[in-house]
DNA sequence: GAGTGGTCTAGACCACGAA
DNA sequence: TCGTGGTCTAGACCACTCT
């Protein structure tokens, strides 16, 4: 084999360890007799052990030694992003309101500002070869001098919405993945009945000193939407 | 600050890309041109360059230089785990069914199996101070042998049913989630009406060569029970 | 050929845990 | 005190890209 070294020491431990011949909380050899076995330099060794500590698989107690983990049997990955739901032909993004208001209750509460201060309200239309597939509203805090550009808002998904003011890199995000009943504004944008279950993502951005700069829920109708997330380590 | 050096060049990367002095595409400093800004060897660098790849800041390209990432607009991370319905206290899961049956059509399907073969169902509910919360039902392909405890079934995450024959490193998991209209089965055992929204949770374990060796689903009734997911580099 | 990142070595010193 | 993991150095060689 032409992998490096430290691949092979992944490798090897990873299958101990998925063998079950090395269980969860115990303690694998010490990194200097991990360099007999490999016959490799220290540096090589930690290398290994750095991998398989980011893949989930090792944790380590300085002074003491390299335990396996008790793997993690509830993470997920999950890809969200509004402009997922126009990945096919025949689709289309309908910008159906961008204006400044008066937040809600729920608005404010959920963007931590006062009542008088305003608010970008952002409603799309997803639809699929004419029917509605689903309903996006999301609400950003006003800045006197923020250019609403419609053109651009209407392929944004809500962190390029709110990136002018803040750096992408330095926002977290938040999901809420809920099933509701249709009623009002909802049912109607959706064309569904009164009481159809809706799958509702809402989502909420934060910037880095964890207050709020977005807030905003996608509306999905049909039983045959859905989202898919996929097991992942850390 | 007593911080490590390597820590002091992740942190100092990081401003330059939080505060966009650099940007998404943009190369950085070459590793020989880090070591005499940061006055380090070149495996300190080194090793601060790798935390800034495995938390997806900058990804590198060898004979050519590390360079920014695009920021990844759409990677969460979901828990999800049968028992975090019974968190709080009055909360109690009751086994209703663990029986050995032939699949249906959808069973078999999603479990890759012909219809002779016989499946193990396990169907639970949820309750919450004697409100039915959620119904979890669960199939597992059946082989001869398999001990089937009650007592360790009732608490079990899906995962932790089948670790019995596989690995639980060895082990994928995914989810759908979708929101379906109650019915039948689902709209009796949750006591709610038929047509009431319900959260859906499907869950597919697939062993190391992606076959599956477990499926089923999680129902949730009522608009206060959902998901919650956060942003996730990588 | 000069510069880049990828791998690897053989040492060193430190803080910490256990006996 | 001794073994452990955590940090760091000053070299080395390789494969690769660019010019």
């Amino acid at each position: 084999m032409g992998s490096p070294e430290y691949i092979k020491i992944v490798e090897a431990i990873k299958g101990r360890i998925t063998s079950e011949e090395i269980k969860p909380g115990d303690a694998i050899q010490s990194e200097n007799l991990l360099c007999e076995e490999f016959n490799v330099s220290r540096m090589t060794v930690r290398k290994g052990l750095a991998v398989l500590v980011n893949e989930g698989y090792i944790y380590s107690i300085p002074g003491k030694g390299n335990y396996v983990c008790e793997p993690n049997l509830d993470s997920y990955t999950l890809h969200f992003d509004e402009m997922m739901a126009t990945d096919k032909k025949g689709e289309e993004i309908r910008l159906i309101e961008v204006n400044v208001v008066k937040p809600s209750y729920e608005v404010g509460f959920n963007l931590e500002i006062p009542e008088n201060k305003h608010v970008i309200v952002v409603k799309r239309v997803f639809l699929s070869d004419g029917h509605v597939k689903a309903f996006d509203v999301k609400y950003i805090p006003y800045y006197r001098g923020i250019p609403i550009v419609e053109k651009e808002i209407r392929y944004a998904t809500f962190p390029e919405m709110v990136a002018k003011k803040n750096s992408i890199f330095a926002m977290t995000k938040k999901l809420k993945i809920k099933a509701i009943a249709a009623k009002d504004e909802v049912s109607q944008i959706l064309d569904v009945m009164e009481g159809d279950a809706i799958l509702v993502v809402e989502q909420k951005l934060l910037d880095e000193k964890d207050h709020p700069i977005g807030w905003g829920s996608m509306y999905f109708a049909g039983d045959d939407s859905g989202l898919e997330a996929i097991a992942s380590f850390d």
